[in-house]
DNA sequence: CTAGGGTTAG
């Protein structure tokens, strides 16, 4: 490559700017520099001294001598000789002194050193500016740049690598455009440094497609930017296309390197195959890079990721050396896979072995305690983040009370919470899911917190806006749904796919499907999240037509249905006496759409055989599904045998539902009021005595109304609402109308339970 | 002759 292009028209902006005074070349201070004598105490042995003349080369190849041993002193005497000998006038010299200078990041001797040569070339004004780079020195980088231009000095490829590079921190893409233009314009967009910088600058700034773009313009690629488009690739999401540049680097016969593989396995272990992760894993060992511990680390991580956390295990054992990542690595993997026990052993493990344990592995175990819901060691961990003094770590405070908050212990997670003064919007999203598994009736309302953090400057994000949509329509709360809805359009989280699909299920349960609808179809497009959405919205508000109606108009847009869907299919025919359609459904959900019932699947069938009257069938179902001892199964017939007021049934799965489950409360209950039901009061009561005798209870079941922000709760035949009189007298009002329009009674049995 | 690019692992 030629060696200089000029640039001064390119780059006019700068060139109505101060220009730098250049003073006459003078020489330096010599008493600043050491004297000979104590030159000589470096032991230079390879120099000849006075006697015999060293060349110009020598003294360059001892000047990087210098610079890569770290010896400063050692340039700092070549500068004194050359200063004896006169040679810093000479610009291979100086520009030789004045990289020493600037590697060592004496940028004030660099300066006054340039300002002293008396001829300045292109390497002196870039290695100059590669100084003030690296000192992070933008604006000198930049002014320097200037300066460059209006002494109509050749910019050149490291020049233009090196500003890139700036532009890329400082994320200037105007400047970056600039030189982007000067690079096409003199023809140097084949070199690979100025386009690797190139590259770095756009993708950083997010602007992939052009950096896209420069690749593919770059001459002959080496491994190092191929590497790093992988990276970039894999971070982007663009999996195949990281795919396909390793693929072209193994069949141009580049040697990928380490970095090769940790790149694409760290960026692409989410959404790769397992077949893809193993044949990964055999590239790395056949080019001989396996045994380095960054890469042995990501490869424990894809397996984890990958479901296969005994591959990472042996991963982990068979590492020469292994590092606190590692470790984290694997305990992760614990985690994700479900074996938290596993993982809180090799924590352990790593405290016996002595080894330091930093913020990002106590936060991964501590994720493992809430996922394997072991309360007490975390409440271990908790003492111990507090005696390690990590209390202050917002990261750990927001496992700590994401852990309690899992393990329904809101008034922990709250004591937590509150002693942290530096909340930000992740400890709120944590602190958000205690209110939504909490089952008891908390005064403390997460909308006041929440106008309480905003109020504090805490922005809140789509997860926040997700969280307390789904808690406002868990409480029923149409109020706070509304509030919320305001907001999110306020702040434009409307558009996020996951809050338009809160919103959805928020005005379903909130009893409107009409809004629902209008959310529904007012979205810009949906994904199955949305389509499960509106089905169950069908569905729970008893309007299963619409609801099978809905499923066959997302088939024939294309999307898969999935286990949510389908159960929300089955509910729906369930509800609304569309067995034939439900058994149909179930039959054919492995062939048609490759969906394995779960056992939830099971539950709904037994219902919805039930509700269609035919009980034996139900039971039959049972007995020959794969879960025939499950209580959940036995629990939804003896239900549903109440709901059908068939007592015969209902006596047989009774007896099968308590010898199942005999410690469990909700089942005596529900067989109990399933006696109550038939008119067998003594049964019931036999019944309720044995749970007692067991010293079992229940959490009494309420239900609850907002009126005027006011929140009315109601248990089974209480009468502590001071209007209590006036509600019994109405709900006998609605009881006789009911039994006057539909002679068929058997629903009236649902009043007067026990509970 | 002297000056230039990049990404790691939880």
């Amino acid at each position: 490559m030629e060696a200089a292009f000029g640039a001064t028209a390119l780059l006019h902006p700068f060139k109505t700017q101060n220009p730098l005074l250049l003073p006459q070349a003078k020489l330096p201070d010599k008493a600043k520099y050491p004297s000979l004598k104590r030159v000589r105490s470096c032991s230079i042995s390879s120099i000849s001294t006075d006697k015999e003349p060293v060349l110009a080369e020598d003294w360059s190849r001892l000047l990087k001598l210098s610079i890569g041993s770290g010896n400063f002193l050692l340039g700092q005497a070549i500068h004194a000789f050359l200063i004896k000998s006169n040679s810093t006038n000479d610009a291979f010299q100086g520009n030789n002194l004045l990289n020493f200078y600037a590697k060592f990041n004496e940028l004030g001797d660099a300066r006054k050193l340039f300002d002293e040569i008396p001829v300045r070339n292109t390497i002196t004004w870039t290695t100059l500016i590669k100084g003030y780079l690296d000192n992070e020195d933008y604006k000198s980088v930049f002014g320097i740049t200037h300066d460059m231009c209006f002494y109509g000095e050749k910019f050149n490829e490291h020049t233009c690598s090196v500003i890139l590079e700036a532009c890329r921190e400082e994320e200037d893409l105007i400047r970056g455009g600039q030189i982007h233009g000067f690079v096409i314009k003199s023809g140097i967009q084949q070199n690979v440094f100025v386009g690797t910088s190139l590259i770095s600058m756009y993708s950083t700034s997010g602007f992939l497609n052009e950096a896209e773009k420069v690749f593919d313009n770059i001459g002959f690629k080496d491994v190092q930017c191929l590497n790093y488009m992988i990276f970039q690739y894999g971070k982007a999401g663009c999996m195949e296309k990281a795919f396909r540049v390793l693929v072209d680097m193994l069949s141009s016969g580049l040697e990928p390197t380490d970095y090769t593989f940790t790149n694409i396995i760290s960026t692409c272990s989410e959404n790769v195959g397992i077949d893809e992760g193993r044949q990964l894993h055999g590239l790395a060992v056949k080019f001989g890079v396996v045994n380095v511990t960054s890469l042995g680390n990501a490869l424990i991580t894809m397996y984890g990721k990958l479901g296969m956390v005994e591959y990472s295990e042996r991963m982990f054992y068979s590492m020469s050396e292994k590092n606190l990542i590692s470790w984290t690595a694997l305990i992760s993997g614990y985690v994700r896979s479900g074996c938290g026990e596993n993982a809180v052993h090799m924590f352990l493990e790593l405290l016996d072995q002595g080894i330091y344990c930093d913020s990002g592995c106590l936060v991964t175990v501590l994720d493992g305690c809430s996922e394997c819901r072991n309360l007490d060691l975390g409440v271990q961990l908790h003492a111990f983040v507090i005696k390690v003094g990590h209390l202050c770590d917002g990261n750990i405070v927001t496992a700590l009370v994401d852990m309690y908050s899992k393990s329904d212990n809101l008034t922990s997670a709250k004591i937590v919470f509150d002693g942290f003064s530096n909340k930000n919007i992740a400890l709120f999203n944590a602190i958000l899911v205690g209110f939504m598994v909490t089952k008891r009736d908390d005064n403390e309302d997460a909308m006041v917190l929440f106008h309480q953090l905003r109020l504090g400057g805490i922005k809140p994000d789509l997860v926040t806006f997700s969280r307390l949509l789904s808690l406002s329509a868990n409480q029923a709360c149409l109020v706070k749904g509304k509030t919320l809805h305001a907001y999110t359009i306020k702040t434009g989280f409307e558009a996020e796919l996951t809050v338009s699909n809160a919103l959805i299920t928020m005005y379903a349960k909130c009893g409107s499907i009409k809004d629902a609808c209008q959310m529904f179809n007012g979205m810009n497009g949906h994904d199955s999240v949305s389509w499960n959405a509106m089905v169950s919205a069908y569905s729970i508000h008893g309007q299963g037509k619409m609801a099978l109606l809905l499923f066959k108009e997302m088939k024939s847009e294309g999307i898969a249905p999935d286990e949510i869907t389908t159960l929300a299919i089955l509910q729906a025919c369930s509800y609304n006496g569309l067995w034939q359609d439900g058994i149909c459904l179930f039959n054919e959900m492995e062939s048609n759409y490759g969906i394995r019932p779960v056992i939830e699947h099971f539950a709904c069938m037994v219902d919805l055989l039930g509700r269609a009257g035919r009980l034996p069938e139900a039971m039959n179902f049972i007995n020959n599904s794969p879960f025939p001892d499950s209580p959940l199964l036995w629990r939804t017939l003896v239900s549903v045998c109440k709901l059908q007021g068939d007592l015969g049934f209902g006596m047989l799965a009774s007896k099968k539902l308590l010898d199942l489950s005999p410690a469990e409360a909700g089942s005596y209950i529900l067989v109990s009021n399933t006696y109550a039901g038939s008119g067998m009061l003594d049964e019931a009561a036999k019944v309720r005595t044995a749970m007692n005798d067991l010293n079992l209870s229940k959490v009494a079941g309420c239900s609850w109304i907002e009126i005027d922000n006011k929140v009315h709760c109601f248990v089974a035949s209480d009468n502590d609402h001071p209007e209590s009189r006036e509600i019994y007298a109405k709900l006998d009002l609605l009881m006789d109308e009911i039994r006057w329009k539909n002679c068929d009674t058997k629903n009236a049995h649902f009043i007067g339970e026990i509970v």
